[in-house]
RNA sequence: GCGUCGGUGCCCGAGCGGCCUAAGGGAGCGGCCUGCAAAGCCGUACAAUCGCGGGUUCAAAUCCCGCCCGGCGCUCCA
């Protein structure tokens, strides 16, 4: 498999620390609020990667963080007047839930920075020791850039550089030795959550929890580090930067997925143009906008606006009918196509191509509404069975029918009073389950139906 | 400002030197099927053209140069 690199800025043929099985670490969210669109395409897109790899015979091992520690999440709970805890635990909750409800698998572990305090005061100290961190006592523990080289590269540039364009930002940090130069413990402030360290009671600073879970969890070289474009600096290379310095073998590899965009506008919290994850799901159910996400390339920025789902909505409508043609014509799975899995595999391949994937899908279902019209079984049994094996690598799952015995009766009411020629009644019977929701489709082997 | 990614039909969105007379989805139109619908199928218009202008090449949406426009990043954001 082909993906994009973002330290080597080109594709490259996924290299393993371990032939046939992949580790992989994607950042999760700071829990001070409700997940927005934006964390849950991050999050779809290496629930993906894993199903696709294990569907290929891949053990796979992914781990996603929870941070339950942050600025934000102090001044927030200060704000409602609730514990840090609480507000963590509330948000963690929320966060879980909803991405099971979009139809996320949960993560092997999902760790949360709180619980590994010690083994990042662990890797501070190892820091310090090899000179590449120092402490300024009552502000706290600092990693030293320059004792890292190539810092900036996973961003393609130099220290140098980010130096430059730093410039106008940072407000010169007094006793920082280098501008550039970040927190990894911070000094207690008087009524903040704290921990005991060697540096007196503080805090873990700059992203230092990440590299402490996956280092524990996957150890040194695991092979992928994925989150969102916005993470890559400096939040990622500091990682990296920490990582590194303290004599670990990092991330193999890295993957950022792009933006969800509101308008032209990156989706954040901080901006309040974020649409919740809870309210999509309601509004236009997991399944649109799983495929709504999975249209777009991961590494593209997509708009989600009210047309962009509506598209969706059709597309998933169109699977749906699919299924329930096939079930109304008592078709049955056979053995799967080669050549449309083959073209489905080498979109995946190249880079995670879920958009051509899905072009896939839709081909062979346009191929087994043609068979089913031209009665021609086999070839109807083999679309069934392709795309329903396609599908569920991209989590896509057919809703399975429900069964209603009050509108089975009715159908069958109905069908008398047709072969009558009775339509005035049969048409009555039909409004009749359209007002409750149900739509009636006929088919030469009698009606089937679907609620709205 | 610096860096980076991108600008493809009515909308979304693939393609990244010849297979492009530009995939796939949605919306439109015509036909078939149907008692009528729905679903499906077939056909079809929308891209004589892929932001604009140059260039390289036998050949460019695809490569190069310039310009315009937009996203993201440049200290705690997925």
């Amino acid at each position: 498999m082909h993906l994009f690199d973002t330290m080597q800025n080109r594709f490259v043929e996924l290299d393993l620390r371990e032939s046939g099985h992949v580790s992989i670490y994607a950042c999760g969210p700071t829990v001070y609020d409700v997940p927005h669109l934006g964390h849950a395409r991050t999050a779809l897109t290496y629930d993906i990667l894993k199903r696709y790899l294990q569907w290929s015979g891949y053990t796979v091992t992914l781990v996603s963080n929870i941070t339950d520690i942050d600025d934000k999440i102090i001044s927030r709970s200060a704000e409602e007047g609730i514990s840090e805890h609480d507000l963590t635990t509330t948000y963690t909750k929320i966060y879980i839930q909803q991405l099971r409800e979009f139809g996320i698998a949960d993560p092997d572990h999902r760790p949360q920075a709180t619980e590994y305090v010690s083994e990042m005061i662990e890797i501070i100290s190892r820091l310090i020791h090899q000179e590449a961190a120092y402490e300024i006592v009552g502000s706290g523990v600092y990693f030293s850039v320059n004792a890292f080289d190539g810092y900036g590269a996973l961003v393609g540039r130099t220290a140098g550089d980010l130096r430059e364009s730093a410039q106008a930002r940072i407000t010169s940090d007094e006793e920082k030795e280098d501008p550039l130069d970040f927190a990894l413990w911070k000094a207690a402030k008087p009524g903040e959550p704290t921990w005991e360290s060697p540096w007196g009671p503080g805090r873990p600073g700059w992203h230092i929890e990440c590299v402490a879970m996956s280092l524990d969890i996957l150890g040194d070289g695991f092979d992928i580090h994925g989150g969102g474009t916005d993470l890559a600096f400096p939040h990622h290379e500091n990682e990296r930067a920490e990582a590194e310095a303290s004599g670990h073998a990092f991330a193999r590899h890295w993957m950022h997925s792009a933006m969800l965009n509101v308008n032209g506008e990156k989706m954040a919290k901080s901006l309040g143009n974020f649409r919740t994850l809870g309210d999509a799901l309601k509004e236009y159910g997991s399944r649109s906008l799983k495929l709504a996400m999975l249209q777009a390339h991961y590494r593209s920025i997509m708009e989600l606006s009210d047309e962009t789902m509506a598209g969706a909505i059709g597309g998933i409508e169109r699977i749906d009918a699919f299924f329930r043609r096939m079930r109304g014509a008592g078709i049955e799975k056979s053995s799967i196509s080669e050549g449309m899995k083959q073209r489905f595999v080498a979109a995946m391949n190249t880079d995670m191509g879920t958009p051509d994937a899905i072009g896939v899908i839709f081909e062979t279902i346009s191929g087994g509404n043609s068979a089913l019209d031209g009665e021609n079984i086999d070839d109807a049994e083999v679309a069934l069975a392709t795309v329903t094996e396609l599908l569920s690598v991209l989590g896509l799952d057919q809703i399975d029918q429900d069964t209603d015995s009050d509108i089975d009766s009715l159908l069958s009411k109905r069908e008398i009073a047709r072969t009558k020629r009775d339509f005035a009644a049969a048409d009555k019977i039909r409004n009749l389950l359209q007002d409750k929701g149900v739509e009636i489709e006929d088919t030469p082997d009698g009606p089937i139906w679907r609620r709205l």
